[in-house]
DNA sequence: GCAGATAATACAAACGTTTGTATCTTTGCC
DNA sequence: GGCAAAGATACAAACGTTTGTATTATCTGC
């Protein structure tokens, strides 16, 4: 491998004179940058980033922790961090919590070792509160959080505006005329969840009605088809679930009750998941917009500039699942 | 930051000493590990990886590429592979190309210019052959290629057992009493594709039997209804596709034709994508094995010796449809 | 108790870059 | 032409670690 002192040598200057005009530094003449660039090109030299980065003191990888790379959501956010961070000559090193606290543990010590300049981070399930990110990171390391956030934390942070999505969502429902609407809400330790459900019970109120039916703790298929079931007889005529897969569950659930799907009832799930506009019928989903949350991420790590809050607002995907008039057509 | 100086200077040794004890070199005594040990768990040091990876003139990072993480099967292998390069005290760093050539050489040049010490590749569509790997790699940096690879690049290569799987999966057809089977064959440009045709009229001629059909270029969902449609009208009762999204298209082109799934027509997919266990009905699948995939390139890279092949036996996954006997229960 | 062997540690250079300071060269101006 | 200012480059130290060699301390056996 080429160094700056072999072209140094090669030119008869020194390497601080070859660093400098390779960075563009206005210390060197035009006509020594141009011959400097010249026989580095012809040499194939290539800036040795590991000793850059000891010798400045930081390096040029940004880490990202979440819960799993697989889930749609996580990976689009990271496509558009990437795109935003690559552009600004960033890297980024990607680790998996499998929604597990110790892996994120290990995350977090392995980007500090790393030395990575920045950590972009969405907890994982188990981690139920962020001091040990803070005691890994400690001041240290700029953090960023993205969707699952830690609010007492110190850092920027981005997420979805929920609360309005989730109110979008059921607003849809009730001008679809449907007046009898419930919930799969999701887990209540997390703050997204949360929101969604009070978005969901402000729609409701905004309407003078009530909420007809709320169940908690449904993220799977197969919880979203018994609280669909026990929708059905709480006498539901729509759900808005706060997640896809649950929605799919409580879909399945209500066809194989002969019910059609949106005249006798309407679905509306969340996450803008793949399939849901793969299957039949397709499912109307509130979309988290994860590739848009990925480049503001990224935009607040490269403006690492303190802490601060980024909202978001979702979008309301309408499909079959609960628009009673484009069936109709 | 603590160093190593620092310890060194607080126990009167010098470095070189704490050096060796931390990497527990024989040549310190016992005695003075322990303090050294000690000393350095009180003060928190940590290692610069920077520093060491300068010195050692290697990295402790692999690279990977893959053309995109949001599938499932890439962020699957992605998966196995960090699992088993994590135990070994190598980080993974992952970039996409989204089956574009000049992202894939943009890849491979920031994974050379971070030093990373080897790289793990599934090539993208766009790139037809690896003369651009082979010129930024150059011998210089290990390669280990999966599921998509040249197989002229020098270097190790796991890939599935495609052409076992297409077979497996036709005669699973066949098993069902189908007999006029078609294909959705993918891009002949990628070998997988090649081979799971093959594997595809392999079976058929075992039986003694011809393809009733075979279309290629199909890969999403809306090229495989069109595929799905014409071979319908080809006289078609099964298809072997070698992509899940295009099989999802064409089993909905085949239910709104009136058919029933699995008695009248008999479809199996691969990649076992998640969505194909979710739909009704679900959908037969060729499991690619991606974890293993990646834990088995991960082993490859940990042993990089030198050249090689992997395969790896795919799974047939049989659901509702193409099993008939299932459905008749 | 001493030569010789071995164990333990110290010394110093190196990895390739960056950057503050010093030196040398050129320029402009009176 | 001489002098100051600026322009260009050289010098050297530093980043924190690793590692070959040199030095010192300890041990063995006679």
């Amino acid at each position: 491998m080429v160094t700056i002192t072999q072209i140094a040598a090669a030119l008869g200057v020194t390497p601080s004179t070859v660093s400098r005009a390779l960075s563009g530094s206005p210390r060197v003449k035009p006509s020594t940058r141009l011959a400097v660039e010249k026989v580095a090109a012809e040499m194939g030299y290539e800036r040795n980033i590991v000793a850059s980065n000891l010798r400045r003191g930081r390096s040029d990888i940004v880490g990202i922790v979440v819960p799993r790379i697989g889930r749609e959501f996580f990976s689009n956010a990271i496509g558009g961090a990437e795109a935003v961070l690559n552009e600004a000559g960033l890297n980024v090193l990607i680790c998996q919590t499998h929604e597990r606290l110790d892996d994120e543990v290990r995350a977090l010590r392995t980007l500090r070792t790393n030395r990575v300049c920045a950590v972009m981070l969405s907890h994982a399930i188990e981690s139920k509160d962020g001091s040990h990110i803070a005691d890994i990171l400690g001041g240290q390391i700029p953090l960023v959080q993205f969707d699952r956030v830690f609010s007492d934390l110190p850092g920027w942070k981005v997420v979805n505006n929920n609360f309005e999505g989730a109110y979008l969502a059921t607003k849809h429902l009730l001008s679809q005329g449907y007046r009898h609407i419930g919930t799969l809400a999701g887990y209540m330790s997390s703050e997204a969840y949360v929101q969604r459900l009070e978005g969901f019970r402000a729609a409701l109120a905004d309407a003078g009605l009530k909420p007809a039916a709320e169940f908690l703790e449904t993220i799977v298929p197969e919880t979203g088809r018994q609280a669909g079931s026990l929708a059905l007889e709480a006498g539901c005529d729509a759900i808005y679930s706060a997640g896809d897969f649950s929605a799919l569950g409580a879909l399945q659930t209500v066809r194989e009750r002969g019910l059609r799907i949106p005249q006798d009832f309407g679905i509306v799930g969340t996450a803008n998941e793949s399939f849901t506009s793969l299957i039949q019928p397709s499912i109307s989903s509130l979309a988290l917009k994860a590739a848009e949350l990925g480049r503001t991420s990224a935009r607040a790590i490269l403006s690492a500039l303190g802490d601060g809050e980024t909202v978001i607002p979702m979008e309301l995907i309408i499909r079959q699942s609960s628009d009673r008039n484009m069936n109709i057509k």
